[in-house]
DNA sequence: TAGAAATATGGTAGCGCTAACATGGTAGCG
DNA sequence: CGCTACCATGTTAGCGCTACCATATTTCTA
């Protein structure tokens, strides 16, 4: 029979970029010889290497890092899982993730929970599909099967902002110690009617640990702490509503302790429009030692939290782990620091 | 002779995580079945997808994203690069396209170029690599292979913050007619001797663009338009170190035009430091429509800037074109609106 | 100078998945 | 009833790269 079935190759080259064989052709060696010329110049000879490189430029090559992926098993993606991208505290900790890694051609997987730890959940089985090499995540709350796949994924994983126990490496500042700071700092100032304010301590469960901190040393001295959770996202808004609401529930408090220096910076600046005194009239305090806190008059009193610093260390522990070169501790604290300002 | 040479398969799984042959095994199916159920249910028929969803977890399957797109010639990654992760501005930006993007099923794969266009250049080779489904950065500036790779390789490619002669896509707002704007509400408001005040219009030059338009009306105005540029991260402290610069150099200035909110907030804090009353002794004016701006007394004059839209905007673009609806216009301007405040 | 060790390169066989084509069964229609 | 149309599923062949092993050549060591 003259038409017979021709097994034709079903061709389906993904795109017309070139490959890896076609810019070994081009330097006449083969493509084993052009992908170490390109991932481990050390394995070839120096003037292989520069043929190569030649080639490279010559075809207008573009490794395919999926395929190079997929063969080694591994990609040079790290996993970066944080709540939100509206607080400035994660940016400056990515901030610090991204500088450390992009110097040692990392790459950042950006996820965002939402304050979800179900889609913190779908976030790390994304990011596994991807074979990062390890994973990042704010805090130490999780679904249990996310813990599993954490627990099992033959990764290093560190958890960020908080300290306790974690599932493997863990970067961080103790809260619960960073609101007893605050509450001693409050009361050797003299202050004993004191309100502390925050906002959706479901979601940021750490500002629920500083007050904790807060009211376990003022119970130590007897004293009364009383609280108020705003129902509206942080932000300088929240701080003047809250402020507000200080003056209302409690007339006759002495000093009003904020969750975060947004909310403390936003009730600065609306006590300033209504013509109050701080700290005469009402002292106010924050937590995290933004840069805008230090130029407020009076400047705010907060607790400086080395943002940037934990994104640092933890890419740092992390690289080291990738090195095969053991961690030595696996928990991390990146301590805090109280500034004093004229606020208290 | 029997001890041949065995030609044993030379196994080297990645890892011990259950592929998707074995969910298909366990559900009974083939391979190509339990992709399909997982990526086009449609085209499965119900029990059967039930079946493969179940031994997709009894066998704790994680899909294999990295192999999918070989396979496929496509991933489901974003590239966003922009130039500092330490510009709320970007940040917000970055807050749209990842709301938007995420809600689709798309991942962000984060760049960070620190105003290096050079950098640029290799963090979009990269991205190509990892076969992203479309690229979007920040400004029209690139180097000539960076826009080569952007126009060859045919993705949809979105640059955002300005508005010009764009590549693909283009979302963005017209920053000349923004420092016009500005200039115009001064000279209203009767001011005639102004000071611009910028940082770095080396790297930020979109803020170098604002001060063309600023200067083109006071020239028209038959006015002079003197200009200091700070050598220091823009920030409060910054502003505070202008508005100095600025008493020293043009004691006789009425207004400062500073180049963006953070600068000019920087100022009006420091103004209140030092008891200057603004707008009395010394007018103050900024870009961009911070929050802060509009909570210190008195309010900030800015021009807002729709970064979060932009963000969205940019996201929306990129789906529509990837759902092969064509994108009607491919410039977008985003626009901006002045802020009135009482710091003019 | 033989033998070991190091260096440079190549052949082959996958990595885990999906596109393209093939097949068998059921429904629709004149 | 024969035809097409469609649906559900399967078979095969890659996607582009690198791990693993093998081989050839050079250098070093005893």
């Amino acid at each position: 029979m003259s038409n017979q079935e021709i097994p034709r190759t079903r061709r389906r080259r993904g795109s017309d970029q070139p490959t890896l064989k076609e810019v070994a052709e081009a330097a006449g060696v083969s493509a084993i010889t052009a992908s170490r010329a390109l991932n481990t110049p050390e394995r070839v000879n120096e003037t292989t290497r520069q043929r190569v490189l030649e080639a490279v430029e010559r075809v207008g090559y573009v490794p395919n890092l999926v395929a190079g992926s997929l063969a080694s098993a591994r990609s040079r993606f790290i996993a970066v899982i944080v709540p939100s991208l509206s607080n400035t505290v994660f940016i400056e900790v990515i901030r610090g993730l991204q500088t450390t890694f992009e110097a040692h051609g990392y790459q950042i997987l950006l996820g965002n929970t939402d304050y979800d730890i179900e889609r913190e959940h779908r976030l790390v089985r994304t990011f596994l599909g991807w074979s990062c090499s390890a994973l990042v995540t704010a805090g130490l709350r999780h679904t249990a099967a996310c813990r599993d796949l954490l627990v099992n994924c033959d990764k290093p994983v560190v958890e960020v902002m908080e300290l306790g126990e974690a599932l493997d490496l863990n970067v961080g500042l103790d809260h619960r110690e960073a609101g007893r700071c605050m509450a001693r700092h409050l009361l050797e100032r003299g202050y004993r009617r004191t309100v502390f304010v925050s906002v959706g301590t479901d979601r940021d469960y750490r500002a629920a640990m500083r007050y904790d901190g807060h009211r376990e040393v003022l119970a130590a001295a007897g004293l009364d702490a009383p609280f108020i959770e705003l129902d509206q996202p942080s932000g300088l808004d929240a701080g003047a509503a809250g402020l507000d609401r200080v003056r209302d529930a409690h007339p006759a408090a002495e000093v009003v302790h904020f969750a975060n220096d947004d909310l403390a910076a936003g009730a600065l600046l609306h006590a300033q429009r209504l013509g109050l005194r701080v700290p005469d009239d009402i002292a106010i305090a924050g937590f995290n030692g933004l840069p805008l806190g230090q130029h407020i008059t009076p400047r705010l009193t907060t607790i400086r939290s080395p943002r940037e610093t934990m994104g640092r260390r933890a890419a740092e522990q992390i690289l080291r782990r990738l090195d095969d070169k053991r961690v030595s501790r696996r928990q991390l604290d990146v301590g805090f620091e109280l500034l004093v300002g004229e606020s208290t």
